[in-house]
DNA sequence: CAGTGGTCTAGACCACGCT
DNA sequence: GCGTGGTCTAGACCACTGT
């Protein structure tokens, strides 16, 4: 059932077939692959063979597996989709022009209040190259990390690493962890301040999780994870707040921006 | 070397020890890892178990291994970055605002143009039902599909499948291959039918690449491909372009947006 | 209990890179 | 030629899932 004849080597050949009967649709999301034994027979192979099949079929995100149970086409988990406009609603809330924010850490702030939960972890630190970097400032300054994991129906969602100048916050409620999450994110935690945050940047890339990562979000192998770096800006760009690193798992979340044009 | 009584696999074991040197700096990047028979020796395990821990790191992304040289940490490959206000720039150009578009799919325009090339196929065809709903018109409509592959130094940089109407390109230059890349990009092309775009919509995901793909982006195992969906609207924010898929490599491109918040 | 995947062993042959 | 990784085999024992 392989070809032997073919430069391929026989686990990748029987990869091709799965993959092939993945997408097209042969095997739905949800299905059930042939189990070890039956690739063995199936194709005539070790067992280390069809165990090479499947181990790529991972590590591509397409299947996974349960002991015991067998492998499964992956199934396509609902995005969650993080509107970049959320800024701009933080900021109208911060300047008190709507009443509720609309969205918190990019989820529906009114629909599902009741639905999160947020991890908060803060310690007053020396800012390293990056964020010194990232904030503008010498290295080593004093910053309050804060480190928060979000969840929603006890899932995580994101993690986030996110750092506000200690000269700034030093003993105001914003240092204060048991007021996550702050209404209106870090723009509205840095209004409560009177600081009027201007713009936001975001660099977005994506790696695959370190072992951590994938526990915390409960990642399946072959998953990514999308990670932005964001810089809030007041006014003369000065950043106020750098969040260096959000973490999100890729097979959960899509990111939306809007660029207008006209000038 | 590695602890039986551990709940962890040797290979995880193992993995877990050489990751730690990684990440510890004791092994930077582009440095050599132990060879099999050295990890064979050292933590008295089969070949099967040491290659399981090889396997583990690779698929993380953490390293490449190259037959008949060993395994390497991964050299960090110097990230191009994506800016979104490169549609600002195009639009300028397009309204002959400014005399030269500042990029070409992103890349450094006046800088680089020696150094890039495009791939381009194009095709007529009907809207399958996802380009439909992006455009927000009837499936079956007859689109112009433009797969376009983006080289820089004959290094394939991003995959485009964009796709026009129709009835708006029949006939015209911009339903010509040999006019890409056109200068503005897809904007640029628009314009120069009359069509003014107003505003661009980005949705960014991730996820791993398929083979092909891997293939085509020349893509070590465990390197995640960030996926575009853009929509480019003209006035009453009717969609004129969809580009239902630029896939970049993720371990040389971040992507920046920045978002102002005054209304 | 049977069926499934998870781990591990010893051993073989092949292909690539370099000296 | 030697050292490196790539593929493959046969076989063993363990752990989890469900009847």
């Amino acid at each position: 059932m392989t070809d032997p004849m073919s430069d391929r080597p026989a686990y990748n050949q029987v990869a091709e077939q799965l993959r092939q009967r993945i997408y097209s649709g042969e095997l739905p999301p949800g299905s059930k692959l042939p189990s070890e034994a039956g690739l063995i027979k199936q194709y005539n192979v070790s067992r280390v063979t069809a165990r090479g099949a499947i181990k790529e079929l991972q590590t591509e995100g397409l299947i996974v597996t349960r002991q015991g149970k067998g492998s499964f086409v992956r199934d396509r988990e609902p995005t969650r989709r993080l509107h970049a406009e959320r800024y701009q609603s933080d900021a109208a809330y911060a300047a008190k022009r709507i009443a509720e924010p609309a969205t918190s850490y990019g989820f529906d702030y009114l629909a599902d209040r009741e639905r999160y939960r947020v991890d908060t972890s803060f310690r007053e630190t020396r800012a390293s190259p990056r964020v010194a970097e990232l904030f503008g400032i010498p290295a080593r300054e004093a910053v309050l990390e804060r480190r928060l994991i979000f969840y929603i129906d006890d899932r995580p969602e994101q993690i986030i690493t996110s750092y506000l100048l200690h000269a700034v916050v030093r003993g105001t409620p914003v240092a204060d962890p048991d007021n996550e999450p702050w209404p209106g994110g870090a723009i509205g935690a840095l209004a409560s301040l009177g600081i009027m945050a201007v713009a936001v940047e975001e660099s977005v890339r994506s790696r695959m999780p370190t072992p951590e990562e994938a526990d915390t979000l409960r990642l399946a192998t072959g998953v990514p994870v999308l990670v932005i770096t964001r810089r809030t800006l007041a006014e003369d760009n000065r950043a106020v707040e750098v969040a260096a690193d959000i973490v999100l798992p890729a097979d959960r979340v899509t990111i939306d921006y809007r660029m207008d044009l006209s000038e």
